[in-house]
DNA sequence: CCCAGAACAGTGTATGTACACTCTTTCATT
DNA sequence: AATGAAAGAGTGTACATACACTGTTCTGGG
């Protein structure tokens, strides 16, 4: 006997969509993080490529991309507004592989950004409480990785 | 007698980033849930606006971006690709307020989405698990909240 | 009635994101 | 060595996001 199927409605995907849900608290979250980080001059995700890149420096592109679980060719484009401000430098390992360098002005950039970071991520710790923390963390490692 | 504060490292930014990790969170479901409603030709975020704009119709656009977690003017240019293609109209109620009105072709393609959305979200409630489900609600919500 | 300020919305500019497609280089196989 | 597949990366196009700034309309106090 086949069950009758309720109609999804448009009032529970208001309530409940899941993509919705994360992209806003990734858009709440990075307006707050941006605006710390305003000083340096640095957007999040240039943060986050400049740390990425200092961690592992040398890696390939795509490698690097995946790291940061954005698209290649995300991360090609937000490569080129870093390089056009002198922060880092793309080169060839060969003749098809590239990689990213921190220059020194980009390694002085980032040493002024982490405290301005570190500062945000206090704030926002503290806010969501440290009962909270680590069960949020798990939320989005599991997100990310199911997704 | 003040205490010498550690250091912040790139290696710390690079493993606890909240920012980073609800923005490759984001990310990850964005692109699950947007190729779940590729047959509508709708995007997760074009998709979010007609849903919210189908249940609170009328109100002013930018109580529409509040309870979308938008910023105003990121809410008049998602308008404005949706406008073109006639899913919806942009009318005044009075001479400085607008709103959004679902047009009959935009209803039309809700409907047709919303089963798509119902099976993407479904797959991914399904490998979240039921357990951690509303947990992971709880944790966006408590985000996007305090952030 | 007038007007100052608040409320509401749009633009200019810049970055972020991704898919489809293309280009070049490497590598394994013959 | 020739070559075809696979690997690595860039481009074209379109949409998403937000801040700073601007423009317009309403509204209350005089």
């Amino acid at each position: 006997m086949a069950e009758k199927k309720k109609a999804v409605t448009e009032k529970e995907a208001a309530t409940t969509c899941a993509c919705q849900k994360v992209r806003m608290a990734a858009r709440a979250v990075t307006r707050a993080y941006d605006r710390a980080l305003r000083p340096s001059g640095l957007r999040s995700t240039q943060f986050s490529i400049l740390v990425a890149a200092s961690v592992a420096e040398g890696i390939p592109l795509h490698r690097l991309a995946e790291i940061l679980g954005l698209e290649r060719t995300s991360l090609t484009r937000n490569l080129a507004a870093i390089e056009r401000e002198g922060l880092i430098q793309v080169t060839s390992v060969d003749g098809r592989t590239r990689s990213v360098l921190l220059t020194p002005v980009g390694s002085a950039r980032l040493k002024q950004a982490l405290p301005l970071w570190a500062q945000a991520q206090q704030t926002l710790r503290a806010r969501v409480g440290e009962k909270d923390w680590p069960i949020l963390d798990h939320s989005l490692a599991k997100l990310k990785e199911v997704a």
